[in-house]
RNA sequence: CGGGGCGUAGCGCAGUUUGGCUAGCGCGUUGGACUGGGGGUCCAAAGGUCGGAGGUUCAAGUCCUCUCGCCCCGACCA
């Protein structure tokens, strides 16, 4: 490709509204371009990055006899509601009326659709397993976009869907993707990190983010430096911590005054505390029957029933405290966990007044557990000698809170146990814990029957018995994979791609405009074309300062310099991106050696 | 949604505090000359509803009201 036919459009100056560097670099280099927040058009050269690794992905999946399909990006809200995920996706699910009235989802992933197909295609065990997959947009109505690519509204996703008999084989799948991701994020060229994940809104019983760690990942890893576990955070469990010992004999508990003084900075600076030494007690909301005195009002849950698109309808809820140290948050996959998967929500001002007599910042765990459904204690507070609470008494903390003594550690609803994001200090299985930023390209579950449940995914099993079908599925963001490789991959000068998804795997740069400089050019490029490597041939005429800014901020591998003197002496120069110098070969070898570099640069990728 | 910030030429910004002449600068773009190994120099030129609407005023980029958009922080975002 020349160059000058194509539309390159790079710029100088740091666009005002990107952060970070991938999102910089790709505004910089000319691969997309922003049409408003979340939304980006690619351009030439990104959609050329973006076909590599779909390419990639696609020969990876076949190969692994997954089969590729398309569904439509618009859905039937009824199909959502039928598994209640409508409402489970809540305000993250774009969805547009239509001209009849009908509600649509715009396709934030396809669990539902897959299982319906399957629902009416598949009968029998014969037919299993199978794997179905596709690569198309997914839309997400982001609260707040950001990082340019790596949260946007709208992405390219590659998501398969395993059926199956029975778990074992769904294990025997779960692994074969596990580890053709690895394959596909070999060939990317990314250095990735498998986490142990929570299965969050997905449902299921098992998962592994794959994730490429770089200070602007949202994604937190918590990890040992023995590589002998890594986790999300989300997932991450730790250690009890040891028990406080509490030498002196505590004085019964104390009640201050403390006026607006909610928050637990405002305490600590009021009573010259710190947070590690504050009980934190939080009110949750969580759908759900319980005992006979519970009311069912305010809330609202959509039916799932009928041909009547989302209506509210109040529902019984349940109200669980949860008691973490100051300095400690809820983890709230933990805490999802142990409530069966039922989502939990910070109970609105009103039930924590009701419930604790309150205003909201003065809830403490002393006489709670008779007015709440369930008491959640998280073990570093039960390992806490003495604390700062909350007194259910607006305006009012207690001192001298001596767990186990001012409140039970154990009951019929009390539950003692890790609910909390693992910190800095913590271990597991004795072993100090290491925290870093990463961000998440691919994603593997093991869903079970959450969704061949609910839509009526059954087969006839061998016995003639009807099953529900057991399934996988697996995602992979395709936009991440770019701007993942550009966070790991970039200098002061630009973007340092991988070879196997670079937009061109060699460039040739021309100095000057001479005949003999041009033939030169000319003729290596079509060697290079012949020889099946995509080479962008810089035939502006421009300064050679300037293609040289370009062809390194565009992140080329390898770069062809034809210059008048090394010309004259019948050589060209190689160099490589990542490395400062350049190499003299002679003309009529120019191509060879390319070609040599360029297939040991691929090589590499191999896995 | 809560908090903060920003909208002036394609891009990056100054000018707004304290209203006042023809709205500037750098980069980029177009034409020309020189130049030609790390964003070169000079000359000439094009390019603006100052985000939008309304208001105050003799006079609004500047003050007031409303509104739209974008960015950052936060709120559990497969």
């Amino acid at each position: 490709m020349r160059y000058s036919r194509m539309l390159i459009p790079t710029v100088k100056e740091v666009p005002a509204d990107a952060e970070i560097p991938s999102h910089q670099l790709m505004i910089r280099a000319g691969l997309m371009r922003k049409l408003a927040s979340g939304t980006y058009t690619y351009l030439p050269l990104g959609f050329r990055c973006l076909q590599k690794v779909i390419n990639i992905v696609r020969q990876e999946m076949n190969k692994a006899g997954a089969q590729e399909i398309l569904m439509p990006s618009v859905q039937p809200i009824e199909l959502w509601q039928q598994t209640g995920r409508d409402v489970a996706y809540g305000q993250t699910m774009a969805k547009f009326t239509d001209r009849h009235g009908r509600q649509n989802v715009l396709a934030p992933t396809a669990e539902e659709v897959v299982t319906s197909v399957a629902a009416n295609e598949i009968n029998s065990y014969k037919q299993l397993p199978i794997n179905l997959y596709q690569i198309s947009f997914k839309f997400r109505d982001e609260f707040r976009p950001r990082f340019g690519v790596l949260r946007s509204r709208e992405f390219i996703m590659k998501d398969a869907y395993s059926f199956h008999a029975d778990q074992k084989s769904l294990d025997e799948t779960y692994k074969v993707m596990y580890d053709t991701y690895c394959r596909i994020f070999k060939r990317c060229g990314l250095d990735y990190v498998i986490v142990e994940a929570e299965a969050g809104e997905m449902g299921g019983s098992g998962s592994h983010q794959f994730t490429i760690p770089c200070p602007s990942g949202e994604d937190i890893i918590v990890y040992t430096e023995d590589g002998s576990y890594a986790a999300n955070i989300e997932k991450a469990s730790v250690d009890p911590l040891p028990k406080e010992k509490s030498d002196a004999k505590i004085p019964p508990i104390q009640e201050v005054h403390t006026p607006n003084v909610g928050s637990i900075e405002a305490v600590c600076s009021f009573l010259k505390t710190q947070p590690k030494d504050m009980i934190k007690t939080l009110i949750y909301t969580v759908p759900g029957v319980i005992s006979e005195s519970k009311k069912s009002i305010g809330k609202e849950l959509a039916k799932h029933s009928g041909d009547k698109v989302t209506v509210g309808e109040p529902i019984a809820y349940q109200e669980v405290a949860v008691l973490v140290r100051g300095d400690h948050d809820v983890n709230s996959e933990k805490f999802t966990l142990i409530m069966g998967g039922e989502h939990a929500e910070l109970a609105d001002e009103q039930t924590i007044k009701e419930v604790t007599n309150a205003k909201v910042g003065f809830a403490g765990p002393i006489g709670l557990a008779d007015k709440v459904d369930k008491v959640i204690i998280d073990h570093a507070v039960t390992a806490m000698a003495v604390g700062v609470a909350g007194a259910n008494k607006t305006d009012y903390h207690v001192r001298n809170v001596v767990p186990g003594r001012d409140f039970p550690l154990e009951g019929q609803n009390v539950i003692v146990t890790d609910i909390r994001n693992a910190v800095e200090g913590d271990t597991y299985r004795g072993k100090k814990l290491l925290f870093k930023h990463g961000i998440e390209v691919g994603q593997v579950f093991k869903l079970g029957t959450k969704y061949s449940s609910k839509i009526g995914c059954k087969f006839l099993d061998e016995n003639g018995q009807e099953k529900n079908c057991t399934m996988g599925c697996y995602g992979i963001g395709i936009n991440r994979i770019i701007a993942s490789a550009i966070e790991a991959g970039n200098d002061k000068d630009g973007i340092i791609f991988p070879i196997s998804i670079a937009p061109f795997e060699v460039i040739i740069t021309p100095l000057g405009v001479e005949s003999e400089i041009t033939q030169v050019a000319e003729k290596i490029y079509e060697q290079l074309n012949r020889a099946g490597i995509e080479c962008l041939w810089d035939d502006r005429d421009v300064r050679g300062g300037v293609k040289f800014k370009d062809a390194d901020l565009l992140g080329i591998p390898v770069r062809i310099t034809i210059g008048k003197k090394s010309v004259a002496e019948g050589n060209i120069e190689i160099k490589l991106r990542t490395e400062p110098n350049s190499q003299k070969v002679s003309i009529e070898q120019a191509a060879d050696k390319t070609c040599e570099l360029v297939n040991s640069l691929r090589e590499k990728l191999n896995p």
